[in-house]
Order: C-alpha cells, then sequence, then structure tokens
DNA sequence: CCATTATTGAACGAAGACGTTCAATTGAAC
DNA sequence: GTTCAATTGAACGTCTTCGTTCAATAATGG
C-alpha cells in the first residue's frame, strides 16, 4: 500500500495543529455547546488560522464530529471493566461498581454525555456512535463477567446482560442524574449506592447465601 | 389585596398571546436548544410581534426561564407515584415500574430532559429546578410508598430512599440512556426490566419469600 | 533553486440575531 | 368619546458568524 508512505511532495501538514485544532475545538463545543460555539474562537484558543481549519476539516459540523469520534475513541481505550479476579464475590463486585461509577461521574464524561446528548436531537448518529463507544461496550464487558460467574457455579443467572443493567443501574442510583442536572457529587451516598447494589445483587443472585466465594487469583 | 383586581386602565394584556409565546418557546427551545433559537421565530411561531416578547419577558434567557418554568409547573402536576392499593406486592410494584418508565420515556420528556441538562451548564438553577420539580419528587413519593410497606410488615428495608433508588434504577436499566442517545425504544426489554427489577426487589427485601401478600383495598 | 503543498492574515459578502425606537392602531374601561 | 395601556410593523444599529477568496510566506522533497 502507498499510503504507508505518504511520500507526497510539497510542505507537509503539521500533525501538531490538527490535534490543537481538535482540543480547542473540544474544548469550546463541550462546554459551550455546537451552535455557541465560534470557528474564529477555536483558531484562535488553537493558535492557528481560520482557512486551516476549513482546509482541513470542512465544515463546522465536520469538525465537530471529528471532535467526537477522538472523544469516543479515547472512551474506547480507556474503558475497561477491571479484571479483579481474586477476593470474595462481595469485593469483586465492589471494585467493578466503584470502578463504574468513578468511570462515569468524572466532570469531563458528565459533560460530554450532555453536549452528546443534546446534539442527538439533531443528528442521531452523534448519539449513536457514543452509546456504541461507551455504554453498550460497558454493559457488554460486564455481562460477559457476570456469565463467568454463572459458569463459575457462584452466581444463578438467566440473562446476563439484564443483571449487569440491574447492578449498573442500582450503583448509579440517581447519582448519575444529579451530576447531569448540576447537583453536588456525594462521595458518601456513593458508596451506600454500590454497597447496596452488592447486597441487593447478592441476595438475589448469590448460590452461596454468604456471598463470601473466593476466586482464584 | 388589590392584586386580586387589577383594575388598572386602558387596554388589558392578552393572556391568551402570554400562552402562545411561551408555547412558541417552548417548542423552539427544547428542540432547537437556546442559542439556536431566535427571538423572531418564536415571534413569528406565537403570531405576535416581536416587541410584545420583549415587553412581558425582557429578555431571551427571561423567557428560556419562563418557559422552563411552566414545563416544571406541569411535570409537578402531572408526576405522582400509581398509588395501586390492591393487588400483590408484585402487582403493585410492577404497576408502579411501568408508571415510572412511561413517564419517563416519553419524548417530549426526554427531550426537554436534554435540553435542561445541556442549559445546566450554562445556568446550574436550571437543573437544580428541574430536579426538585421532577426526580427529587418522584423519588420521595416512591420511597415514602416503600416506607409503608416497610411499615405493613411486607418487606424489610432498612433505607427506604435507597431502595426506591434501587427499584427505579433497575426499571430504568440502560432504556434511559439509550432513549436519551436516541437509540429506539424496546418495548419487549422494557417489560422484562420491568419484571426483573419486581423479581429481584422481592428476593432482596420482601419478607414472603413468595411475594405474594395482599394489600387492603 | 524549484516545485509543491501548508499556513497565514486580512478582507469580504451574506446572513442572521439581539435588542431598541417610534409612530400608528387596537381595545377595554370609565 | 376620551383615556390609557397593549400591540404592531417596520426600520435601525451593532454585532457576530459562517464560509470564501487571495496574495504572501513557510517548509519540505527533489
Amino acid at each position: 500500500m502507498s499510503s504507508n508512505e505518504p511520500k507526497r511532495t510539497g510542505r507537509p501538514a503539521d500533525e501538531a495543529k490538527r490535534e490543537a485544532i481538535l482540543a480547542a475545538a473540544a474544548a469550546s463545543f463541550f462546554e459551550h455547546g455546537f451552535a455557541a460555539s465560534s470557528i474564529e474562537q477555536i483558531a484562535a484558543d488553537a493558535g492557528v488560522s481560520k482557512v486551516t481549519i476549513y482546509n482541513r476539516f470542512g465544515d463546522k459540523r465536520a469538525l465537530f464530529a471529528a471532535a467526537v469520534e477522538v472523544e469516543c475513541e479515547q472512551i474506547r481505550g480507556s474503558l475497561q471493566v477491571p479484571e479483579v479476579a481474586s477476593g470474595s464475590l462481595r469485593d469483586r463486585l465492589t471494585a467493578v461498581g466503584e470502578a463504574m461509577v468513578a468511570f462515569t461521574s468524572r466532570p469531563k464524561m458528565v459533560q460530554f454525555e450532555r453536549r452528546i446528548a443534546a446534539e442527538t436531537e439533531h443528528d442521531p448518529a452523534v448519539g449513536a456512535a457514543f452509546l456504541e463507544a461507551g455504554p453498550h461496550r460497558m454493559k457488554e464487558s460486564f455481562a460477559a463477567l457476570i456469565a463467568a460467574m454463572h459458569e463459575a457455579g457462584e452466581v444463578d443467572v438467566a440473562d446476563p446482560a439484564l443483571a449487569a443493567e440491574q447492578f449498573a443501574g442500582m450503583c448509579k442510583g440517581m447519582g448519575d442524574l444529579e451530576r447531569r442536572f448540576g447537583a453536588p457529587a456525594d462521595p458518601q451516598r456513593n458508596r451506600e449506592r454500590i454497597a447496596g447494589a452488592v447486597e441487593v445483587f447478592c441476595r438475589a443472585y448469590a448460590r452461596d447465601p454468604a456471598c463470601e466465594t473466593e476466586a482464584g487469583s
């Protein structure tokens, strides 16, 4: 393939500028929203000429889509259910719950979700891309973990995907919603939510009533 | 109070126009967003002069705030946990779950939440107002219902508010999130989510393992 | 040094939006 | 009918924005 060797003549495109543009675009779009962001401001923030942006991205919407794609890529890279292979069932579930809550409640993520949701009204593809990059991936990998627990005889779960949603839903509780609408986080309540989710999940699904089955490392 | 008799001289303000303005404003703001809505368009949609809007509301932001307030008022009025007093515990929980999901998944509500969340970034008071008018009210009344079940000896729940969040979180599962990001609703899966939530809730909290306690009408 | 591409700065045109001003008209109450 | 406030239509000023155009300059390969 000749794509490996971009031996084109002329001045090469400055990749650092591309990243600076995308970073500035993401900052502006996700903080002020699409309509309230201006290309000129983004260009200024990126230390770049406006023409450069138009040459490379063509359009305001295309720039927005590119910024969203970068963010989704980052999510895909950093999202993973922690593979806690040791400890009691309770401990492992607690670790997963804490990781999920921590991941989804970072201010950056809250902000990103708000903007993507708002933009979904105008462009459903944006919402679909995020859904696939984030929540659906997370659900599937967590469901796989629950299925593995089922195989190992620790739990009795007929529908791992549903159980995954239930556990995640209980861990988030209303904290999710409260953050989305600006209420301050309550770490104490978050811990109670996770502990409560583990408790209910164990009561409903664990084979060992004590929920103390250990997993080999 | 002289406020009962607004016996002011001159042409009286046309209340129908006020409502038309607010309706048009809500439609535009919640569909296109604040920044992408224009006062001129809202005035045209409402069949009203632009000056009338400025005379009555003063400002674009004030108009937005008024539209939000109207919507919150409607939510306060129409939101209520169904007082299902008869039937088995399972039946009553199912009815509540269905009502909650139906209430929060109406397209209008999804759209409204998206915009309020987006606007919360710029004006936290908007998010706080919605939170109080909607989710917090709903949670409190549902928690009260669970507390009553506890008093009646049907369930053993130490923290009714937490249990309410758990049940609601399980009923919504990821359906909530999927709708927010534009994925089509799946009624079959929704029913499974509610049934699953009832099942898990009963296993975790019901005093009668069969969950068949009847409530007197 | 030359060809070629990237980047810049500045300016431009068209469009739209906010918020204001003003004279003219409408409608109710007295 | 007079009075007074509400409403209108149109215009205005100012500002911002998108997206384009163009000549000038920078950086690289040959």
